[in-house]
RNA sequence: GCCCGCGUGGCGGAAUAGGCAGACGCACAGGACUUAAAAUCCUGAGAUGUAAAAGUCGUAUCGGUUCAAGUCCGAUCGCGGGCACCA
């Protein structure tokens, strides 16, 4: 494996030699350490995505993001930006939980254990995070305040009005409520906070005898690990995420995020504006209100459907359906997730007996119910327009009910399917002759779409039938998972039913060491703290009375909701951060991370930020500023004849392309030694044995080359494949530089000469490098960046002896990149330290960046036809001169010129193409 | 089904704002050095064509705008990601 290293000076050993130097240097001088920002520095917050650490630790694909990271960051010291670049650990969840229910140990051991390796193999790679700042989730010191925050959510509620939360004390109780005493006003208080209970359905995993959020129910209605989910009605801490949907919405405005992260947020907060109306009911039934995105359709109403959970169903449903409704509400109520899911298409439904009017044609309308209707969106009631909705026509078919043609398109073929009920038509049309007086009076005959909808709108609404109003997809966020492994919710449910918080000075409400340390689940739902009886009962000093502590914790999602802040300030034992150092560092400049979060975290973060900077307890009001998403690495996995999957560095390629098992492998079986073996790529997991250790790659190659062969794959955001046997070129490039710089000295630096008689190409190639770095660094195109640096390796290589001066500015210029090797011939060069202080090189003054004669392209009527060396100082006209005699002279023959362009470059204004439209 | 993104040599990828497509690297071939190999250095290469040139074709496909299109517009096909009965 090391024989690709062996070049002069930069093999191997040397390599692993002063690599572990200069890390230990690095480490145990703290030299990545941050101060708080003093007034007018310059300052930047980078941030990478905080690991849940793993048993497995890191493997190549995840240090992507970090090194991306970390080379900004030494770029931004190197301009000299105060830079705050933190590491800590995402720490609770149920891995380590399952492990300590295993092992019958406390959880906070193996996630200890696991952490030392993640922070042990970041130091390998070289990664400068401040580890004065590293936090870890789990810590109680931590959790003291996101329990605090809780607190703080739990005592506010939010004013619709002003659109903020407020202190739950500036409630208006209206005087109805007060009039029936305190318990009424606590009652309607607890209806109003932002942390409230909730008794609902849930997504309930028997498996995992736990209740799990909707994010992490995967699109086949299984968690994650592949267990059924099934609906569950439990008593659940929420939290009014709602109520901040607009406000988390205008906010994507205003960030520097990749639009597909930004329209997966809108898409997940799905709002929608519409019309609320109210259908009558009949013989003293109850009203039923729909919500409609389309009320321009309301003439095409054959039914309506209402959600099989809503609790009206009981009140209207007719003594003769009863049975059958009774049965379908069963039914649908049983179903899990995925069964449901799975019924997309097929349409089941039971009628009510019950009729409603159609508020605009007086019409009766049947009314069923129906699991394609979802109770928690708009009114859980909707109107059934079988022309004109899909789900609508199904239903319509399935249980024979009329479809009403309104609209139609200009396709004659189409309209005549829609007109005979043969499909509905969802896009714009031409409204058809209808009879109704209404209908007429607003004259919607062959009109669009959008003008029925607006006139029918505005009709609604005028008479007072119905409302705008505008709805949400997002729901409110369960906020409670029944495992022990979380912080404490600190909440205390009393004997009387009423339920307090924990007084602020009592936190941390810290996890009790549980009886044989058994964290199991205690079953029920109920979560393994259940054991803890003395933690759990609690007793109130003054009146005597017994209460409960709540159970559950809280989910994973919620240490990582503010963990920016507290990297700030990590050791302020008086609040969560210090204001003064908040506004000094502001809001994260920069986060890097998978787009795994997209709906999650990245969602619930900002969530807290608005509602944590509404309340006055932080200063900002978003945390990131600039995401980027790092691309997602893969590697390649091999499959033999016999269908068994060989490991990755058990298999080598032979002379016709193929792949073959090594010989001598265990997987090595003789009769198939001929049989090439198949090769696929797909994400590094253990059960693929394609995963590639970072440890691995840095004992073989060193830390250097291990950082920049992967940046130089592909764009920070781009996926790629990792294939170890192509870090050759990278190994190349790191020792031609070393070579350069020490000229084959064992200790010292390569022969000199002074500026004046180094060759003037170099000055060129040094500012193009470094311009082209600036600009790529900043864009986080690392891979162009790198083909910059070999691209100015072979242009000067050649071109020594060097000035002193020139081996100093290589060595800054790849210091970001490969910093192991750049420290150590930077002291080579007769340097104390470290390059991570120094300044970035300044672009060299007075070099002539123009060649006396430039190369251009001329094309003749849009054909490349000629290259042609001319001047560089020639005017425009001057050169329209040179290129039509350079011409003539080639075709024998004058030139009748119509038009003529001279392209110019944007940067150098250097002729680049000129263009001759000339008469055939 | 809907939404978003992307299709460039044998491979990873470059072309930042419509201006010489294929930079740079990997793999490959030839040469130098070497007793030999490795390493290193030099040279070559989109396809087609030619003795060599010239020429022709070429950024998924078809069409359009433009002096000029990988880049802009329209349609089609393919791949990847997200959402998925949200009325």
């Amino acid at each position: 494996m090391d024989d690709i290293v062996k070049t002069s000076g930069y093999n191997l050993s040397a390599i692993t030699e002063f690599e572990n130097k200069w890390r230990k240097y690095w480490y145990r001088n703290n030299i990545f350490r941050s101060q708080t920002p003093k007034p007018g520095e310059k300052s930047f917050y980078c941030l990478d995505m905080f690991p849940y650490p793993s048993g497995a630790g890191l493997h190549v694909g995840h240090p992507v993001g970090y090194i991306a990271s970390d080379i900004y960051c030494r770029y931004k010291r190197m301009h000299g930006f105060n830079v705050l670049h933190p590491m800590g650990w995402d720490a609770f969840g149920l891995p380590a939980e399952r492990y300590a229910v295993k092992m019958h140990e406390h959880p906070s051991v193996v996630t200890k254990v696991n952490a030392e390796n993640y922070k042990r193999q970041m130091q390998l790679i070289g990664l400068s995070y401040d580890w004065d700042r590293e936090i870890y989730t789990t810590d109680p010191e931590y959790y003291k305040w996101t329990q605090y925050i809780f607190l703080k959510l739990y005592n506010a509620w939010f004013d619709e009005e002003q659109q903020k939360a407020r202190p739950i004390e500036e409630l208006p109780i209206p005087e109805s409520v007060r009039l029936q005493g305190a318990k009424a006003v606590s009652d309607y208080k607890n209806t109003k906070r932002l942390v409230y209970y909730d008794y609902s359905e849930v997504n309930w995993c028997p498996a995992l005898n736990t209740v799990v959020a909707n994010e992490e129910v995967m699109a086949d209605g299984r968690t994650e690990h592949g267990y059924e989910v099934v609906k569950k009605a439990m008593k659940q801490v929420k939290m009014r995420i709602t109520a901040y949907a607009d406000r988390l919405l205008q906010g994507l405005e205003k960030l520097d995020w990749s639009e597909s992260i930004k329209e997966q947020q809108r898409v997940w907060i799905g709002k929608t504006k519409g019309v609320q109306i109210v259908f009558r009911g009949t013989n003293g039934g109850p009203d039923i209100e729909v919500f409609t995105t389309h009320i321009e359709t309301i003439w095409g109403v054959s039914f309506l459907v209402i959600a099989p959970d809503l609790d009206i169903v009981k009140d209207i449903v007719t003594p003769e359906q009863k049975a059958e409704v009774d049965e379908y509400v069963k039914k649908t109520a049983l179903a899990s997730e995925k069964q449901r899911k799975m019924n997309t298409g097929e349409k089941t439904g039971a009628f009510t007996g019950y009729y409603v009017e159609n508020p605009l044609t007086g019409d009766k309308v049947p009314v069923y119910v129906a699991d394609y209707v979802l109770k928690d969106h708009g009114t859980g009631a909707v109107m059934g327009v079988a022309s004109h909705d899909s789900r609508d026509f199904d239903f319509a078919v399935a249980k024979n009910l009329a479809i009403i043609p309104l609209f139609v398109p200009k396709d004659a073929e189409i309209a005549k399917k829609i007109l005979a009920g043969e499909m509905a038509w969802e896009e714009e049309g031409k409204a058809l002759p209808n009879t109704n007086p209404v209908y007429n009076e607003l004259q919607l005959e062959g009109k669009g779409l959008k003008e029925c909808a607006e006139l029918v709108g505005n009709y609604v609404v005028e008479h007072k039938l119905g409302k705008f109003i505008t709805c949400f997809k997002m729901r409110d966020w369960v906020f409670a998972r029944q495992r022990y492994w979380g912080e404490p919710i600190p909440l205390i449910n009393w004997e009387d039913g009423t339920t307090t918080s924990v007084a602020e000075s009592e936190l941390p409400l810290t996890l009790p060491v549980l009886p044989d340390n058994d964290y199991a689940p205690a079953g029920d739902g109920k979560s393994a703290l259940a054991k803890a009886t003395d933690w759990v009962q609690v007793t109130d000093p003054v009146t005597g009375m017994k209460g409960e502590r709540e159970l559950s914790t809280m989910p994973q999602w919620a240490g990582s909701c503010w963990y920016p802040l507290r990297y700030m300030d990590p050791k302020n034992s008086d609040y969560l951060v210090d204001p003064a150092v908040e506004d000094a560092w502001g809001s994260v400049d920069l986060y890097i991370g998978g787009t795994e979060h997209a709906t999650s975290h990245l969602l619930y973060s900002r969530f807290w930020y608005l509602a944590l900077h509404d309340l006055g307890v932080i200063r900002t009001e978003e945390p990131f500023k600039r995401l980027i998403n790092q691309g997602m690495l893969t590697s390649y996995a091999y499959r033999s004849a016999r269908g068994v999957i060989i490991p990755i560095d058990e298999v080598e390629q032979r002379e016709d392309g193929n792949y073959y098992v090594t010989a001598g492998s265990e997987f090595y079986v003789e009769e198939d030694k001929d049989v090439p073996v198949t090769r696929e790529y797909a994400k590094m997991s253990k059960s693929l044995r394609n995963v590639v250790n970072p440890d691995d790659v840095i004992r073989d190659y060193g830390a250097d080359s291990f950082r920049v062969f992967l940046m130089s794959m592909a764009p920070v955001t781009d996926g790629r494949i990792w294939d170890t046997k192509n870090i050759g070129g990278t190994v190349k490039l790191l020792s031609r530089i070393w070579d350069i710089i020490t000229g084959g000295s064992e200790t010292g630096y390569a022969e000199t000469v002074a500026e004046e008689a180094e060759n003037k190409e170099v000055s060129k190639q040094l500012n193009i490098l470094n311009a082209k770095l600036a600009e790529d660094i900043e864009r986080m195109k690392y891979n162009t960046a790198i083909t910059a640096l070999n691209i100015c390796i072979n242009n000067i290589s050649a071109l020594k002896p060097f000035s002193k001066k020139t081996l100093e500015e290589l060595v800054l210029m790849l210091s970001p990149f490969a910093p192991y090797m750049a420290d150590e011939l930077w002291q080579r060069l007769g340097h104390e330290g470290c390059t991570y202080f120094e300044k970035w090189p300044a672009l060299r003054e007075n070099v002539n960046m123009i060649d006396e004669t430039i190369n251009i392209a001329v094309t003749l009527n849009g054909k490349k036809c000629l290259n042609l060396d001319i001047a560089s100082d020639l005017k425009d006209d001057d050169v329209k001169a040179a290129v039509i005699q350079a011409l003539e002279e080639k075709q024998g023959a004058p030139l009748t010129v119509i038009k003529s362009i001279v392209v110019r470059d944007r940067k150098s204004g250097m002729v680049n193409i000129v263009n001759i439209v000339a008469k055939r």
